[in-house]
DNA sequence: CGGTTGTTTGAGGACGTTCAAGTACTGTGG
DNA sequence: CCACAGTACTTGAACGTCCTCAAACAACCG
């Protein structure tokens, strides 16, 4: 442990495989940086200087008009964001918010595509998470053109319980208001919806939410298989 | 040019910048593919063997099951699909449908995961082509969220045709019942949304779509910056 | 020619939004 | 400590958009 940054940047995913060397190079660059609830981290339509890695705390990534916000996803510890504008050296297409006070790991972009282009492993490696990227969003534009605003919560819902079985308690990754985005729908559609997945064993107090049985929720998003499959 | 396939590759966007000895070695493993129109190249759920590169007609990548799918988009000459899926040896989360005859070159992935580890040029022209993927996915979702149906007709017909100002006259990349879905609406819903477009200047004939004025269009997207517009 | 598939059109209904009012929580200043 | 304002959230009623269902039309093909 050459370097006091180094054990941060063994908890980023995106950094995580990369050997010694690699990580040496990025570790010299970096820079810790504090966060606080609410805050904006960068705005849609800047520059791209750095990319993300939280360490701890969270943000949520919004693009579009105030007012008419988009809430794309939420990110917490071990994620990073803005990989494709740092490399493409691009305007960010998102803001992001933060949800809690934490800490960021920045990498400077310009660094980061110098090494790109003399560093297999990280090359590779960034080529592999942001192929996991695509596959996240592209189940998030499947799900919003085929299932309803129900389906859509319970979904969400179970992907942010960490289990798949039995009974699970999670707290909303933020704002009830950025989880309605985040599923395309409206805060006062979000309360209805929660309300009516009562009946389905979801309780909720405040933006803790108690699912009695996961497997009764799953079956809410795909009606086994078979059956006669109704109304969206 | 020691290898027959080297001019194909070097019109797909994803090897074009490309060294030669990369492409030498890609073209040695490559394959070329044809296929006609309303055959599946793949299906959701398959092992992924290859990359798809078109060199000569187009598909369209849709997820989900029969009866309820959603379009993911158009892909023609000089695009690859599958990347994300071959890189992770995943599953595919789409299928792809032809929608004109073609042919594409196909690249193993196991090739492609091989030289993804030595050759940094490909790593790094990997990392680069998805980072542009993930922003066009990004601009989807938001526009999904944020926009009606007629906003996301009108903002993809402008998309489609090549210009951006005066009138236009454009094909449209598959059938309408593809496109529709593409757009997250039935068929039924284009062709109505199709037929208010009339009052903005655009004229249906087939799959052939004329537009008289492509600034009118765009004013239909986004209502004329600057105005009260509201800001909450 | 009848069968199949894609598109159009119409009528009715479901889902989600908008508008509006009311409740609960939080931080501020008296 | 409490009144106050600001914000988030909830709830209700009316509305609009898009979907479902159904029928008719056109193009294609055996």
């Amino acid at each position: 442990m050459s370097h006091p940054r180094l054990p941060f940047l063994k908890r980023i995913e995106l950094f995580a495989p990369l050997p010694a060397a690699s990580l040496e190079r990025l570790a010299e660059v970096s820079g810790l940086q504090r966060f606080s609830n609410h805050g904006y981290l960068f705005r849609e339509g800047e520059e791209p200087d750095f990319i993300y890695c939280f360490v701890e705390g969270g943000i949520v990534l919004v693009g579009g008009a105030d007012g008419h916000e988009a809430v794309i996803d939420f990110f917490g510890p071990g994620e990073s964001v803005l990989l494709p504008a740092a490399l493409l050296g691009l305007p960010y297409l998102v803001s992001a918010r933060a949800t809690s006070d934490g800490q960021a790991l920045l990498i400077p972009a310009s660094k980061l595509r110098e090494q790109l282009n003399d560093d297999v492993a990280l090359a590779a490696q960034c080529a592999r998470v942001l192929s996991r990227h695509w596959r996240v969003l592209i189940s998030q534009i499947k799900e919003i053109k085929t299932h309803g605003a129900a389906e859509r919560l319970a979904h969400f819902l179970i992907s942010q319980s960490e289990k798949t079985t039995g009974s699970a308690t999670l707290i909303l990754p933020g704002m009830k208001k950025e989880v309605a985005t985040r599923l395309g729908i409206k805060p006062e559609t979000l309360s209805r919806t929660l309300k009516k997945l009562r009946d389905y064993g979801v309780d909720t107090d405040g933006d803790t939410i108690r699912i009695a049985s996961l497997e009764r929720l799953a079956a809410l998003v795909s009606p086994s298989p078979g059956v006669s499959q109704a109304g969206s």
